[in-house]
DNA sequence: CCATGAATAGGACGTTTGTCCTAGATGTGA
DNA sequence: TCACATCTAGGACAAACGTCCTATTCATGG
């Protein structure tokens, strides 16, 4: 097994951090003290910050990406693998209590600092959405797919954004279950033409 | 005409700032600069960061509930006081596409800071909830009236959230259509019931 | 065993942060 | 006019920040 390099440790690192205390709110000494290196270290692997951070979303891109792929390389129908996307919901049902969203709580921040990354922060919101838009489209929903495909997304993220608020597991479950329900009505006769 | 306190110019320069560039982002600097004291002067005013905060929570709240007052005070259906929620994102759509929305952001940010006020910029939300609840029990729904009023919440969330990130005016007016259509078919008869 | 480049530790640097102190200005009532 | 409370300006303060430099250690190939 390959040893971690440490610019790989200082990412993850960074991604945990980022997700858990905000981007602002972590401080280079934050992440030293995570990985256990010297703080003047980070400027062989990283010159600045910024740096960092995109470090952080590339990875998160990369990951998000295989996700996606692996999901789509199953044999599930697309439906089954709406449903997965919405099951994240529950499978990561605890963090997003503590700390929202990874994709959408980054966004937000970012646009209130104005940084030049949020571009690139979006980008995570974009895999997502034409991810949905495919499985939708393949579902026959060729005209309002990235219509459904936003819907969801939107929905998913208020969902997490309460969640984090009130802490409230029921709920999440309900809207969980509602996002199923409308799942099989906007998808009802599509499924049935394929099999 | 009153002339306007400083504690009122510091708050409302906070309550601008805060939602702008977030909580930690704004320095007492910025808010001296904004209201053109001295930075050392806050220091009369409010002992500490946290108490300007509490402060312009409390004012958020103060105003939000004048609102929802006003609406319940006309003499609008409870179909249409609703209405007049959803077309926050309207109305607001310019300044939600740049800075998100204001309660939601301030709820988000202050969770990951572990701040002490994150309960109370949480009742913000609480405001936004039980004023819909109380709307859709006059409309016949008493069983699953919160239910309903937490599912609109993390809707109009979810799209000011997608809104910040794609700056999509097409798509929030999409979603405000579709959340209409979703009250009228959740109030239909209860609404002729009361004509 | 030595030479060379990669990797690391430790700390210096200038700024900015929130907080706090004090001297002075301003206004009001006696 | 004087006394007194209210308000303000300006700066001091330590701590934390991102950034950057340099001496040292480590690993690898000749």
């Amino acid at each position: 097994m390959a040893e971690k390099s440490t610019r790989e440790t200082i990412v993850e690192a960074a991604d945990r951090l980022f997700y858990e205390h905000g981007f602002e709110h972590t401080s280079f000494a934050d992440i030293a003290t995570v990985v256990g290196i010297s703080r003047g270290n980070f400027y062989y692997h990283f010159k600045t910050k910024d740096e960092i951070l995109d470090a952080v979303i590339a990875a998160r891109m990369a990951r998000t990406r295989m996700m996606l792929d692996g999901w789509e390389a199953g044999g599930d129908t697309p439906v089954a693998r709406i449903r997965s996307f919405i099951d994240i919901l529950i499978v990561n049902r605890a963090a997003i209590e503590r700390y929202g969203c990874p994709v959408g709580t980054l966004s937000t921040e970012l646009a209130k600092l104005r940084h030049g990354s949020q571009a690139e922060a979006g980008r995570l919101f974009g895999l997502f959405r034409s991810w949905l838009r495919r499985q939708f489209e393949q579902l026959g929903r060729g005209d309002d797919a990235d219509d459904l495909a936003m819907h969801l997304l939107a929905l998913s993220q208020g969902v997490a954004t309460l969640s984090n608020a009130f802490r409230d597991e029921a709920f999440v479950r309900r809207e969980v279950e509602r996002m199923y329900a409308w799942l099989d009505r906007e998808t009802r006769g599509a499924a049935a033409r394929r099999h």
